[in-house]
DNA sequence: CTGTTAGCGCTTTCAA
DNA sequence: TTGAAAGCGCTAACAG
């Protein structure tokens, strides 16, 4: 079903029937009418890589995640998603489990098929070859969650906010408090939330414990619980995501430690799930949705005007503490063993 | 950066050029190498839409999926994408949130990109009025989750499932077992549960109680709460998804009702975080990942072979139950309100 | 084994 | 306001 069939059976040119479509104003509404008519009655669609071909234009855009697995990454990506269709874009979402390799063939593969600009989720901007990539190819793109100086970034300040998460364990009388962290080497956010740990523990005075340090992928249940059963052990725990923070309240109670009574555990992502847990997660919420959205947005619009990003349309989105039933104040002591 | 770029480079001709790529066979060894090397000089990429126009081969799959915030659908998508990137095609995901205009809309999205075939979750086959629409355009889909004896299929028997989770259940003792389900007319997998929780209860001899029915995207856990404050209260829920099953864990718990002591509870979908929950969660298991992967695989086969996937290639794919921690075995007199 | 060429469906000058 | 026609980049006859 082609625009020449639309054309013939309007009794127009196919440059009119283009037209009647692209630049309704362009044309007179008797002839739009017959084309409208003659479009609907045939159901014509117009053929999307025609016009990509023509115009140098797919209406596409890629996007790059480490997985869906991650429900802040699947609520990020549902953003992505709306944002997208109202402006009239379809995406195309590759995942990469955090690996290097498949960052970049993930580039090379959306680059083929010419999108117009993509939305990412790297391992870390300073070392990832796709970005490197896309700058040659001169192709729109934003970061999402990442946070780099030299790159368009769309995120929240996950070092303010962990930060800010050791303050308010300290006020509840919290002094031990330890960080579990996925791998520090594979992402970025985890190297400024570990950050964000020591500069709370710095900021109070006390001393950081070592970094609970466990993959992102597997469960790793039992190195949590090896953790746990040290002595003397942590009475509060910050989490680097809420996956992990879910983890760590089962490691507990696998330990004989009822959280929060016996251990706080404060999470971060705000995934929508941790609010219908029992205990209800404690975390630092970001605006997954919005992350994706604002991202899509911006893209969008450096689109339109025919540009790429600059760094300095990176946008800070602002985080929340949700308070859940996983923190608890400390022993008076603040020594978790004597409680 | 196009194929004539690459030809002149080469001192080839363009077609020789699209021989060295599509058909390496029937191009000389040497010139083929002078191809590939002028190809890598110029980084080209071959243009997609090009492609795609003369071919009228796009290698993209349309996906379509209520919701990305439910695992078991993020968790089939990655096996989705993982199959067809291993078969060469790209996909384009959209979401419904179970409704039916945007399951049509969707659809038209799809069929405007040129897709090369599709795979969906539909509501309700019978009623989608997506599928007419697909069958006309004679695009090549399957549906997935879905069962119906008029298309091409691929799910699990979660009648069955259900049925044999109630005898599970009726092992352990319990008699008042109630079944907490989605809006039924939002889903035919939720109909297909809610059978096969009657068909249980009656193979045991007991009363089918009246179904709990919750809205599929709003937590809803008062209404939840409510339920579980009739007395007599039920001593075990069979619930239509795991999310629902995190739900009714959190509404027995502001009840009161500690899990599995007081009330057992078992989900349906086997999402990877049940079993990082206390308790771990009790539930029927579907190949997530599986049912995508079966899925993408029928379909490129089909579009290879140029034709569209009969209701006879259907799957039927193998669930198994996951022994939690949610479920226990009732007290003696079956009675929850007296334990 | 390689080259020439038509044409996929569309948009967009340029002319009328 | 409308039409004719070129051409986006590629593949596949067909010819050599």
């Amino acid at each position: 079903m082609s625009i020449q069939a639309v054309a013939a059976r309007a009794g127009v040119s196919v440059a009119t029937v283009s037209r009647a479509f692209n630049l309704p104003d362009k044309v007179s509404p008797a002839t739009r009418q017959r084309v409208e008519r003659a479009a609907r009655e045939l159901h014509y669609l117009p053929n999307a890589s025609a016009r990509t071909l023509r115009t140098q234009r797919s209406r596409v855009l890629g996007v790059v995640l480490p997985t869906l697995l991650n429900p802040a990454f699947a609520e990020c990506l549902q953003g992505i998603a709306r944002a997208a269709v109202a402006g009239g874009y379809a995406i195309i979402p590759v995942t990469t489990a955090y690996r290097l390799d498949e960052e970049e063939r993930a580039v090379q593969l959306l680059l083929a098929g010419n999108v117009d600009g993509l939305i990412l989720v790297v391992s870390n901007p300073s070392t990832s070859a796709a970005l490197p990539r896309l700058q040659a190819a001169g192709v729109p793109y934003v970061l999402a969650y990442n946070r780099h100086a030299g790159h368009p970034c769309v995120s929240v300040d996950g070092q303010g906010a962990v930060a800010d998460a050791v303050a308010r364990l300290v006020l509840l009388g919290h002094r031990r408090i330890a960080m579990v962290s996925g791998t520090l080497a594979a992402s970025d956010r985890a190297q400024q939330r570990y950050r964000g740990y020591l500069r709370g523990m710095a900021d109070t005075g006390l001393d950081a414990q070592p970094l609970i340090e466990v993959p992102f992928v597997e469960t790793a249940i039992e190195a949590l619980c090896a953790q746990l059963r040290a002595r003397p052990r942590p009475s509060a725990l910050v989490c680097s995501n809420d996956l992990l923070a879910i983890r760590s309240i089962r490691a507990a109670h696998l330990c004989g430690l009822a959280v929060p009574q016996d251990l706080s555990v404060v999470g971060f992502d705000g995934i929508a799930l941790g609010e219908d847990l029992t205990p209800a997660l404690s975390t630092i919420t970001q605006p997954n949705s919005d992350i994706g959205r604002h991202g899509v947005e911006l893209l969008i619009q450096a689109i339109a005007e025919g540009r790429t990003l600059r760094s300095d349309a990176s946008l800070l989105l602002a985080h929340a503490f949700r308070d859940g039933e996983s923190c608890a104040p400390a022993c008076e002591d603040g020594d978790a063993a004597t409680c």
